[in-house]
DNA sequence: TTATTATGTAAAGTTTGTTTTACAAATATA
DNA sequence: TATATTTGTAAAACAAACTTTACATAATAA
């Protein structure tokens, strides 16, 4: 699964541990999640949602 | 976190069982989703929001 | 250049999502 | 009523998400 977070977070000015702070998890899986390391549970795609005011289809395309 | 599932799959007039083999998961998982036992992960809220036609917030509600 | 900040990554451990097996209870059908 | 189907649930095991610690590299600022 694909995202734009990083896109998104330098649209906003934020580094990797300032939007995890954000959104409540550690840096290592911001980094994790931007790399395609692994997807973002559903409650977490929501937060990252909420903070970027996008759909999470939006931000994250099924593969 | 809440879900429209049941009200969806009763509408679609779908089985636990059958939904779960459409969205390729375990009955008892579909069973957990809908109790409120745990929420999918954002794969699985892609596959039941393309299954529904309906976006993965009308599905879900945060909080 | 030196120091600071930001990013990438890795290993070990915890938590949460999911499977499998199994059985009991509820609902529908014969 | 009896039987089949659907749903609820539970335990053990496994997989994926996430944390913590730690270090190395890249980029920025002094």
């Amino acid at each position: 699964m694909k995202n734009k977070i990083k896109v998104l977070r330098a649209e906003y000015e934020l580094t990797q541990e300032q939007l995890a702070e954000k959104v409540d998890v550690s840096r290592q899986t911001i980094n994790a999640i931007e790399k395609g390391k692994f997807d973002p549970s559903l409650p977490l795609a929501f937060k990252i949602s909420k903070l970027f005011k996008m759909s999470i289809e939006d931000i994250f395309q099924n593969e």
